[in-house]
Formats: C-alpha cells, structure tokens, sequence
DNA sequence: ATAGTTTATGAGTTTTACGCATAAACTATA
DNA sequence: TATAGTTTATGCGTAAAACTCATAAACTAT
C-alpha cells in the first residue's frame, strides 16, 4: 500500500510560491524558472483537485484550502528535514541547529539571514521550524526560540534580535472616497481586524495614541498575521500590524497606511535558548553571530 | 531555501523494503519491479552517504542506522499522508479512518486486510499509524486503536481481531548438534529472549508448562517482536514469538520451533474505539466489516 | 506611451524513474 | 547432487516527470 502524497518537488513549490505570493520569486529560491514553478502549482492543484492560489493580478494569494493544507503539512515537512539533517551529520545532532519562530517573522526577517549565518559557519546545519510563543525545547529539540516580549523569561538567555512597529492598514478601496485625510480617530468607523496572539495589539495602540473610547476589544480575530492582512486587504476592516509583516504589499498598493505613522512597540523579538544550553558550539556561534550582527548594525 | 529530503519515491521504497527485507516484495507491494526497488535504495544510500541495508543472503537486513532513519521518518511520512488525506477529503476528516496498531501485527495481520476494507468503502480513506497499548485518542486523532488483551478496557469498545499463539524459536544452528530431540524442559539450557512489551511472557509459558524452576524473568531484553526474532537469527538465545510474526521466517527456516508446538495465549487482539465513537459513520462501518468477516471465518 | 515584471503555456530538452533481461548467489526439493 | 525457483544487482533502453526557452497577455511604475 504505497502513501498517497504529493511529491517533494511539487510540495516545496508550493510552500516558497505561498511564501512569496510569486512564482518567479519562489523561482529564484529554488534556482529554478518561473515556469517550473508554475507547472507544479498547477501539477499539485489539478493532483489534488483544488485550487491553493488565487489568481490576482499576477499575484498567487495564497487561497484559505491553500493555507491550512501549507499549516498541515509544513511539520512534516520540518521533521522529514530534521530527521534527514540528523542522519546526515551522524546522528550526533551537534552539526544541526534548530531554530523556532514565529512564522511572519520568521520567514520575513530571520530566513533572509541565515544563508549569511551558513557562509559564516559552514559546519552548522541549520533547521528552522514554526512556532509562536516559549516552546518544550528538550521534548522539541529545539535549540533556540525566537520570542517576542522584553527580553526576560526566566531559565532563559536572550539576545536582541529585531524591533516591532505596528502600523494600521487597510484596503485602499476602504478610503477611495474620502474627502479628508484619515487620522487615527477615524478608526471608529471600521471594523478593526484582531489578532489571536496579540490580544491586546489594537487596545494598546487606541491607548498610546489617546483614543481611549474606541473599542479596541472587538472584532473579527485572524489566527495568523498574513491572515489578517488577507483579510485587510480583502477590505475586511483595518488590522493592526507589524511593518515588516507587511513591506511587500503596502509597496504595491495593496494595502495603505492612512492612519498615521508606525508606532515602536516597547517589545522586541530576542533570540532565546535555555540557560544551561548557552555553551553549546553551535548555539553559541549563532547568539555570537547574532551579536555581531546588531553591533555593525548600531 | 529548499529542502534537503530525499525523494518521496525513495522513501517509500525504503520504507516497504525495510518492512519485508526484500526488494521483491516490496516492489510487489507497490506495484513496481525489482529492479526498480533495488536502483532507488541504492540512490538512497548514495544520497545518505550510508547502508541502510546489509545484504545478506538474498536478504536485505535493516541496518542499525537504516532502522534509527526508519523511525525517525515514519512519523514525518505519517503526518504528510493524514494531512494530504485529509485535505483530499475536503477537510470534514469524516472521510479518514485513522487506525493505530502495534507494528509488527499491524503489518502481517492487519495491512494485508486493508484492501478489502477499501474495496467495500471506497469512500473512506484509511490512514495506519504505529502505536503500542492505549493511544490519546482525541490528541492524537486516532479513530480505532488495536490492543492486546482480554477484551475489556474501561470507556472502550473492543471488536475481536486476531488470536495469539506463542512458539519458542530459535537458530537452527543451537540444535544442530543436539543428539537428542529438544522438550520444553531442555530450555533451562539456554539464553532466553525477553520482549520488553511483554515481561510476563516467559514466565507465563514456563509456567503453564509446569517448568516454574526455570527462570523465565531474566534475560536479554529486546524492544519488539521483528528485534527478538533477529537475536535469535544471530543465535543469542530462544525467543517467544507469535507464530504471526514469524511465518516467513519459519517457513525459510532461518529459525526453528524445536521446543514445542505453538501454545494458544489467553489473550487476543482487539479493534477497539472510544465509547462515546462508535456511532462515527466511518467507524461502525470498518467495525462491521471486522465483524462479518470473523463471521465468515467461523 | 514605454519599459519592466508577472503568470500561463507551447514546444523541446534534460533528468529521474522505471522496466526488461540476465548473471551470480541462494534456497528448496526430489 | 541436480534442478527449479527465488533473490539481488546491474547493463541498457524506454517512459515519465521535471525543467527550460520563448512568447503572449496582463499588470505596474514612470
């Protein structure tokens, strides 16, 4: 009984393609065509009698089917690569370092570096997983998790990775017809798009710019921040998001920023790993890296 | 980024070889030939930069690194075909059955039957994962959970499956010189091999021969049925097997039963499904079908 | 209006997967 | 011991999947 499952190739176009919202993107990452690209999408929608990406205005978005089948298979996919990276270093784990983020900023702000990371440390084989909030690093095996918050989570070392400005965005259709400019007191005549992992994100926000009489509590909830811009830009209502969850699209004009500018959150992304764990070679040379990284940056 | 996984061709072939030590049947099993098993076990290899197999006697022998590979990717290989699956089944999972058995009886007793299930429910996907004893049903999402015993579990419904019968075996070659044919009696002579999901096995069949001055608790201590039967290939000792897990291997003769004919267990396997469960459309159905056919066989 | 970018697709090429045939080795049987 | 059957590995050739080049149509930015 052999397993119904779609090929690898198919399957990693797929994800890269979801990644960017481009084929000729994913095609770049994968050191393939364009056309490549497009043909397994293809190949793996007519396989599976679905369509995974909407078609819009040469943009792939990512369709709801195509999302939840890329969060079903995506751990699988990690682990056949965990487990297959541990072979291949000998099974001592020692060469494999495996890294959990959360999933927007993972692949919008830390992926982009670690091809920088593997010149650096050609012995080190990276394996990055998803994950939002503190994971079992042992029962996991993970070695480092990206956390957003201060910096202080006890039995835990952490290194400064990446601010957060969140900025609230919107279809531009929501604001075509407007004969003033949007402040942030306008907010009261939308919808405001939640995020479940951010439950105070929009009350904050209302707070720090004065608008305590806004409810800042209800409204539609998105699991995921892509989920919530898809949503934003749906002309769902106005979400609340990180800038760099979002570079891409408010530079194509897909959402807007009417609101007002970016507003620093007082929390950060840090790179975590347990304090006993501190020393080991490998996690030691990505913290060192990562430090050495933020002072060339200062 | 793209990912360093073998091909899912390779892995399959891997897989079914691993399964019956032989490329033949496993190219039977997944409809192709031969030659095309042995070429992808060989790119595996190549690719792994390791044998996964000895080869032995027309034979091929997981290796200790193919076995750790092997268990490593199972879950890996499990997790993309249930979310394929059930993707496939657009999402409701009314249409996937997931079925947990111990390995070596899910294999020679079970797999072999699931065609027909199949062919009388083309509507219902089956999806076969490994487990030994009570699984987390609702964490795990396993609809039918095959267990050992006598039938009654608290809060589960159980369908009989299979009988059992245990046979001590061994080497050929610890008998070859014997100038007596071996009894029951002669085992005080030798190294018995003891299952760790089974620690009262020995004692339990010594006793029930009335032999209660051999030791029956001491002993080498394997993990599964397949890793005892091949200590005692290698002539560790006598092991106490079902006759279901080694039916090949006696029939090659690569082992005997020299002490005795089979002893029936007082125990059997049995299909069994949280109470609350078994009105699931998809689970009274596989139950019925269970059902009719030890009905049949009676 | 123009240049650049993106997706889909026709047609052709390359790579991977696979099958046929066979030699060597092994196993079972008479 | 001879013979028939089975098994693995492999040469050689074929089929299928993956991929590329080129291009049309649509979109975006200037």
């Amino acid at each position: 009984m052999s397993r119904r499952i779609p090929s690898l190739k198919a399957l990693s176009c797929f994800e890269q393609t979801a990644r960017f919202g481009s084929a000729s993107r994913a095609a770049e990452e994968l050191y393939l065509t364009q056309s490549a690209i497009s043909r397994q999408i293809q190949g793996l929608e007519d396989w599976l009698g679905c369509k995974l990406f909407a078609r819009e205005k040469q943009r792939l978005v990512l369709t709801s089917e195509g999302e939840s089948y890329l969060q079903a298979i995506r751990p699988a996919l990690d682990q056949l690569e965990t487990a297959t990276l541990t072979f291949l270093s000998g099974g001592a784990e020692g060469g494999v370092l495996t890294i959990a983020a959360p999933p927007t900023f993972g692949s919008r702000c830390l992926i982009p570096l670690l091809p920088d990371f593997r010149s650096t440390h050609p012995d080190i084989v990276i394996n990055f997983i998803s994950r939002i909030g503190i994971p079992d690093f042992d029962r996991e095996q993970i070695d480092i998790a990206v956390l957003f918050g201060d910096g202080n989570w006890p039995g835990l070392d952490a290194h400064l990775l990446h601010g957060e400005e969140m900025v609230p965005i919107c279809s531009p259709k929501l604001i075509e017809n407007l004969d003033y400019s949007p402040k942030p007191n306008n907010l009261r005549d939308y919808s405001l798009l939640h995020i479940a992992t951010r439950p105070r994100g929009w009350s904050d926000w209302l707070t720090a710019s004065g608008l305590t009489d806004i409810d800042g509590e209800n409204g539609p909830k998105f699991e995921h921040f892509t989920m919530a811009m898809q949503a934003a830009i749906a002309g769902l209502g106005v979400a609340l998001l990180p800038t760099f969850a979002i570079e891409d699209e408010l530079a194509n004009g897909r959402i807007v920023a009417p609101f007002g500018p970016p507003r620093a959150s007082p929390f950060h992304y840090y790179a975590t790993t347990p304090t006993g764990r501190s020393r080991s070679p490998k996690i030691r040379a990505f913290m060192t890296w990562l430090d050495h990284r933020k002072k060339q940056e200062a």
